[in-house]
DNA sequence: CTTTGGAAG
DNA sequence: CTTCGAAAG
């Protein structure tokens, strides 16, 4: 048998023989395993820069996709930045708006809905943690909201002490609200939960594990074997055409919320950003 | 009678009554005044960005406008970083590129030639004045031709007093070249020559008078009370489009070669930059 | 590769 | 307003 007809398989190879896997979100489950119709829909989408996101259309998503609270991170705009036509969306009454102190055009999440929460806060409690404007929660009758863009751990790891320090104290904030009130957390946590959750595990360890500290992970206790799902595609090497990515962006539930979900989506089509919306379906 | 109905003209207004007063390029005058018909053309462009405005589809009017010599400033450039379509362009097989030593995407010139000259130079021979960039000179058989990118003193005047040694240091430079043979300088020479080749000339006080040193504005020379010609329009409130610019590339040249001299045109038409091309036709 | 603000024009 | 590079992801 001639060399060139030997076929390499080291397991490393990038290439599918049959073009790249991707992933088709399944129909919405409209209803929990006990029966009960859906009755709150929350978006999260990291919009990296929420000034060129607009521009890109992704509001005309939102409005197609119509959740009753949506939460946007990355957004990199301070208020008065802020495009009128998010501003002054009349969609969302209440809005709230969180953005880095020190440098323009950095982090920032923001959190909109249609129904007034009983109060909202900013950040965890800790200077440290705050100043980079990554947390948003709002109080419901029935459960906390919080929406995070949780930092990343750099190029080389170069913030990986700080992000460390993060999830410790990120961690103690979210138990401390689980303890009065069901808990959704939403946004980019940064972190792949499982093997499962990114293309190529091997070259990718990201440490941390929020996940699994009282919390469940929505769409893996719906889909647990699901491959090939995911919310993140970096803008470089084509990635997203070949679906090369991870899932960083979650809901996580507290226990007491998982009778009560219907279904955790992954939004793959919607483009816009580097991220892909989630929605969760809640009946309460 | 009311007075809504009076018209009121303090000579400030900014309007024109019946729109924007253009400037209209006449057709190319292609003989001298002695009747020899024009046997170099050269071309100079503000190209603010050479990437940016190869993208903008700069290099295209160029090959319309098959120029002998193509002089190009403010290419923010690295030779490393040119566009292949420029780099590689066979049209000109004789390319010459200077760029800011320091400052990355700073200032920049290049001098492109269908023909070899004898020699080329960078700079004018002093250090401080070297080191961004700003000039190319190349000698010909007939001429020397320098194309060069004065530097801008600044918002609120804060490099006044540099442009100012370079003004003297310039001038001594293009002298003692001009006493060896007949000269051409064209390029951004950052300075609107009279009244006249500037929209409003009370705001705009430009000082440096590097024209009337023993060389001959050519445009100003044909065109004495031609209004309205300009090559240059800030981005900014749409002063393109109503005309609202200043005069600010040029070719000069030595007394010797007024006699070569055949047109001297204002390419207003073509975009790309913020600033237009011009064009000299020579017989020699 | 793409976003942002900042320097420069 | 638009260029570019830097920092960040």
């Amino acid at each position: 048998m001639p060399k060139r007809e030997k076929k390499q398989d080291n397991g490393d190879s990038e290439k599918e023989a049959d073009g790249p896997i991707l992933y088709e979100d399944p129909p919405d489950k409209l209803t929990s395993s006990s029966g009960k119709e859906y009755t709150l829909k929350i978006t999260s989408w990291n919009v990296d820069g929420l000034r060129a996101w607009v521009k890109k259309k992704g509001l005309e998503w939102v409005c197609e996709e119509d959740p009753d609270v949506l939460c946007l991170q990355e957004t990199k705009c301070s208020e008065k930045q802020l495009p009128a036509e998010i501003r002054d969306m009349a969609a969302y009454p209440h809005k709230y708006w969180a953005c880095s102190n020190d440098k323009e055009g950095y982090s920032g999440v923001a959190l909109l809905s249609k129904s007034k929460p009983l109060s909202v806060t900013y950040g965890i409690g800790e200077e440290e943690h705050d100043k980079e404007g990554r947390v948003i929660s709002a109080e419901f009758p029935s459960h906390f909201l919080v929406t995070a863009y949780v930092p990343n751990a750099g190029r080389g790891l170069v913030r990986l002490a700080y992000r460390q320090r993060w999830d410790v104290a990120f961690r103690a904030y979210l138990e401390g609200l689980a303890a009065r009130k069901p808990l959704v957390l939403c946004g980019d946590l940064n972190v792949a939960h499982r093997e499962i959750d990114l293309k190529n595990p091997k070259g990718n360890k990201k440490s941390a594990e929020l996940l699994d500290a009282g919390f469940t992970d929505s769409f893996r206790h719906l889909y647990p074997d699901t491959p090939y799902a995911y919310t993140f595609w970096t803008y470089m090497m084509n990635s997203r055409a070949k679906n090369v990515g991870w899932r960083l962006d979650y809901f996580l539930l507290s226990h007491g919320l998982l009778e009560a979900l219907c279904d955790s989506k992954i939004r793959s089509g919607a483009m816009g950003s580097d991220h892909c919306p989630i929605t969760l379906l809640l009946a309460q």
